[in-house]
DNA sequence: TGATTTCTGTACGATTCCGCATAAAAATAT
DNA sequence: ATATTTTTATGCGGAATCGTACAGAAATCA
């Protein structure tokens, strides 16, 4: 028994707004998106995008809510796996390579890494935000990694993360896909051991 | 018996110019910059800027090139005082992050990963020229390990540029230094082992 | 059916931004 | 000294950007 809103109903859907307005986003960064652009990716008038969300800067600041709650949901399920840490290694920067190396263009990386970053320097607010996304991804890695029997899961942890940090920079610069894959697997064997191809 | 120039002669120095413009750039990224901010941060007016330079894009190629000039150098005088393979990487990480740790307000570490590489996904000029710099990077990186020993100096070579990058990135986020330091020690362990301290 | 509430879209004003045109300033060549 | 050349600085006009006010549309409640 869901009571009714009372008046006029949304004809569109927020959460799909907000998607929409973070793939723009993540294209052409905070500074370099207009409000009429997001306007017509995400198909509302701006007077909507402002009631739905407000200025500019809270609609970017949600997109960033939202994609780091999506990579620590994530990575958390990348542990119901049970692999041992090479192979959990690989999978994880596999993963994250085929998301960077998406966009409606080109390759467009991770929000974070390559607009948000952008953006700390000039609002401290964003600069926060990011942080707290790189405390995330270090914590869940290394407990992804000390779950697998890692010695040193939080150094390695460190470790594999910055090399995802790298993986979204090097995407954005057009690198290949089988370039982006090569660093993977040297990251993985230095973690856990050269493969063991029978 | 250097022949003086015709007209009026320079009262600025263009390098210097260039230089602060890079800072800029480098703080609030290419879309975040406006010219009336450049020609405030080199003391030009526009016009002036704008003849010595051309347009806010022409600029900040500029940049681009005289800080991939820059590192291309630095790297390069690295490989000078022979040292092992351990030692290099932490003295080539420990000096970055000196650099990423600079600036006005803050932390605004590298121009390359932390403004380029955001607009390179608008501007193909400036993503051949990020993937340029990342090249560049990887190679003499690898050159320097080849040279200091190293069994495998390419895919360490990438594995340690891509700690650079993580580092501008964590810098920029609010990481303190004690951190960068920690993660470069992780990564000079991986590479060369642990530290020989008698 | 009529009133109320909420959402949608057009339109406007204020501000910023960019590039250039034009005039003043400073040096050299004749 | 005058003319020429190049740089510097003020200011203008067009375009874009942001936020919002206002009227129309769509649903529920009485």
């Amino acid at each position: 028994m869901t009571t009714r809103a009372r008046g006029r109903p949304r004809s569109f859907d927020p959460d799909q707004a907000l998607r929409r307005a973070t793939e723009r986003f993540r294209t052409y960064g905070f500074a370099g998106t207009s409000l009429d652009e997001l306007s017509e990716a995400t198909g509302l008038a701006r007077p909507s995008l402002a009631a739905a969300f407000g200025d500019k800067r809270a609609l970017y600041l949600a997109a960033i809510d939202r994609l780091t709650a999506r990579v620590e949901r994530q990575l958390r399920s990348l542990g119901e796996l049970g692999l041992p840490p090479r192979d959990l290694v690989e999978r994880l920067l596999a993963g994250a390579i085929d998301l960077y190396l998406t966009g409606t263009d080109g390759p467009e990386g991770c929000l974070i890494i390559n607009t948000a970053a952008t953006q700390a320097a000039a609002d401290p607010l964003v600069r926060d935000k990011v942080a707290a996304f790189l405390a995330i991804e270090d914590a869940r890695v290394a407990e992804l990694l000390a779950a697998a029997g890692s010695s040193a899961p939080e150094a390695q942890g460190r470790l594999v993360a910055s090399v995802l940090h790298s993986l979204s920079v090097r995407a954005r610069g057009g690198a290949p896909r089988a370039e982006l894959l090569a660093i993977a697997r040297d990251c993985a064997d230095l973690i856990g051991g050269p493969a063991t191809t029978s």
